[in-house]
DNA sequence: ACGGCGATGATCT
DNA sequence: GATCATCGCCGTT
């Protein structure tokens, strides 16, 4: 129990199966500038093509090909034209279930984290990954991550077992979702500082007016 | 603590 | 052309 790389069984049940225990098992990202990596602390599950939030809802794309692949790789995915999520393919390879990772504690590279995160001001460290886009980009994950292997020792991007003993779990509906808000598929550590701030999904309004 | 909203672009219809 | 699995800033309690 001490951070050792998860073999690709673990991804073998739904994200619905899966999510819970990937909470205080550790993503680790290495690049040239070094290691950044956090235990999870956050996480929600998608159920592919029967599930109205996930992004394989309408069948088979260019862009969430990846969650139709082997389980165990990473989906990334850009959105509001500035932020990058990071997901983690579960079973049966061809369904597209997969745990959107939300957030973590930093537990190495600390500093080249808070670099990556220092565009403006200096977060507290527990805001450092805290909330998907963050995570993604303390851990500097982009498009280039796309479709890696997290369970190959070799990889860039790998997922290890948690070090320790992990606190209660909690469970309720997912955060930023228009529909089927009602499952419980969020998981997260009971009073863990580094989970994110709830907020339910808040529809915006058009912009219908023709100028002024 | 909480709510509104702008930034900014890929993706799909 | 609408919708986004978001974030940070700014205003009000």
């Amino acid at each position: 129990m001490n951070g050792g790389l998860l073999p690709r069984s673990f991804f073998a049940g739904t994200g619905v199966e899966v999510a819970p225990r990937l909470l205080g098992c550790v993503l680790s990202a290495s690049s040239d500038d070094g290691e950044v990596a956090v235990a999870l602390s956050e996480v929600e599950a998608y159920a592919g093509e029967s599930d109205p939030a996930s992004h394989a809802y309408r069948g088979p794309t260019r862009r969430n090909e990846v969650m139709y692949g082997a389980p165990g790789h990473a989906y990334v995915y850009f959105t509001y034209g500035m932020h990058f999520c990071v997901n983690l393919v579960c079973s049966p390879e061809g369904t597209a279930t997969a745990v959107l990772l939300r957030g973590g504690a930093i537990v190495t590279g600390t500093e080249l984290a808070r670099e990556r995160r220092s565009v403006r001001g200096s977060p507290a460290d527990r805001d450092l990954a805290r909330g998907p886009a963050r995570l993604c980009q303390a851990l500097g994950i982009d498009r280039a991550q796309n479709g890696l292997d997290v369970c190959d020792v070799a990889s860039p991007l790998r997922i290890l077992a948690a070090a320790g003993p992990v606190g209660a779990v909690c469970t309720g509906p997912r955060v930023g979702v228009s529909s089927a808000a009602t499952v419980p598929w969020r998981f997260w550590i009971e009073g863990d500082p580094t989970v994110s701030v709830y907020r339910v999904h808040a529809p915006r309004r058009a912009n219908h007016s023709g100028g002024r």
